[in-house]
DNA sequence: CGGCTGGTTGATTGGTTTCAACAAGCGTGG
DNA sequence: CCACGCTTGTTGAAACCAATCAACCAGCCG
């Protein structure tokens, strides 16, 4: 998968050729960040816009008595706000889930980009507002779905995301996080994400087995999770359109 | 309250008079919207950027079978993202919870301000940055506090909110929305929601009564909320740096 | 006055957490 | 190579928080 980030960004908007050589040339340097430590910590200074490349992060805010909230999973081709470096204090932290291998863009570096191409500023900030719409949806899952509900939203979303920077293979697709993980991104403690895992198990809809989780019924599971992928507001439904896939 | 919508952009920074005169212009056409009725439904394509002036409005999505979640809060001079109408569709609705007072900002006449203003601009990406702050935090208050912590902490954002726009008076704000509204923004019951709040009273922490809020003990209710306010964002601390009351 | 909305209370049910223990998988070092 | 420790997943029982259901009250308005 040569660059998720043009990949994932094209769902949002048309790219032009000078668009993706710029685009490829920002992306040069490259970080390699081990599984289970930060990447940005809260109350630093964002000089640089964060793009994953490879594995899977996530956001997360700690209370100050341990418990810990993950508020958004970042998928390759996933970046942290097109605009941070504007901040000046994270208020949220950035953590591996898995190795990651990242691109740092520099703030004025991403200026003069969608100062350039005003294409792509189109396309970043329709990124943005994509962010904000999943954003709103996992209040939507954590405020009122059920626990099954929720599970299942999750798994049709990630699986449509990743289907969506060709990370798919059919209904299969790498799913490389814990089940702690999970607990802490949907508002439930591990044990109850394991029973209710296998309750989806049971119902036919899933296996997750080392790190793979296969939809086997994906339009019974949506149903489950009243899940409607028109919050993604991506521009070519990428399940149905049939991605190539390339490895 | 002449104008909520600069007196809260000035937050994320200093605004030029040239801005502020631009800005009164935009404004000028405004719109009244009854209480309980939606300002754009799901769906909808979006033409314009609501920005309220007067009353408090939600975004909520509805499930099919009735539940809603309430995903923000729109206070006077919040407004729904600068730059929406770059989607075709809401993937949410708006409603006004109280009569509201709108101005709508039309794509084009945005698009012409921001690249006019360069710092407005620099503004209006820091208000969505913070936007998207709030929202991370709604999804921690949803996903790792308890009932009485996810209740005092709505109650240390909003006043705090409130208050940068100067609608306090000392510890004490309107709040007009209903118990019902409350829990469909908190992901509870509206009985558990009135149960909780007698819980804040007892303790001394809060009067809510005829749609005014006071906090007795805003530190204590902070603490008791693991609140801060950090991530609002705003480059002056609202509650201490004593705003003149205009009313 | 009647009807409506919003708030309050009690009893019961049920979904989740908590706590505790154990099994399975995996990398490491003796 | 196996033993060991660590992480991750799994299971059971008890405790608890919050939902549900139902009834009732207060205020407001036509």
């Amino acid at each position: 998968m040569p660059d998720p980030l043009a990949r994932k960004l094209q769902h949002y908007g048309p790219l032009l050729d000078a668009d993706r050589l710029w685009l490829a040339d920002t992306l040069g340097v490259r970080r390699q960040i081990a599984a289970r430590t930060d990447i940005i910590m809260e109350g630093e200074d964002p000089r640089a816009v964060n793009v994953v490349l490879e594995g899977w992060a996530c956001r997360y805010r700690q209370l100050a008595d341990g418990r810990r909230q993950i508020v958004s999973l970042l998928l390759p081709g996933d970046s942290c706000d097109p605009h941070v470096f504007l901040l000046d204090r994270m208020d949220h932290a950035i953590c591996a889930l898995t190795p990651v291998t990242l691109a740092q863009i520099r703030g004025p570096v991403m200026q003069e980009l969608t100062a350039r191409s005003p294409n792509l500023d189109y396309v970043f900030h329709r990124e943005t507002l994509a962010s904000a719409a999943i954003q709103r949806e996992w209040a939507v899952n954590l405020g009122c779905r059920t626990g099954i509900e929720r599970l299942a939203h999750l798994f049709c979303e990630l699986f449509t995301r990743l289907s969506a920077v060709g990370l798919t293979k059919g209904d299969t697709c790498a799913f490389p996080i814990t089940q702690n993980d999970l607990a802490d991104a949907l508002g439930q403690t591990s044990v109850h994400i394991n029973r209710t895992l296998q309750d989806l198990r049971a119902a036919g809809l899933i296996t997750l087995r080392s790190r793979q989780l296969t939809l086997h019924d994906p339009e019974r599971l949506a149903r489950l999770a009243h899940f409607d992928p028109a919050y993604l507001h991506f521009t070519v439904e990428p399940i149905d359109a049939g991605n190539p896939i390339r490895e």
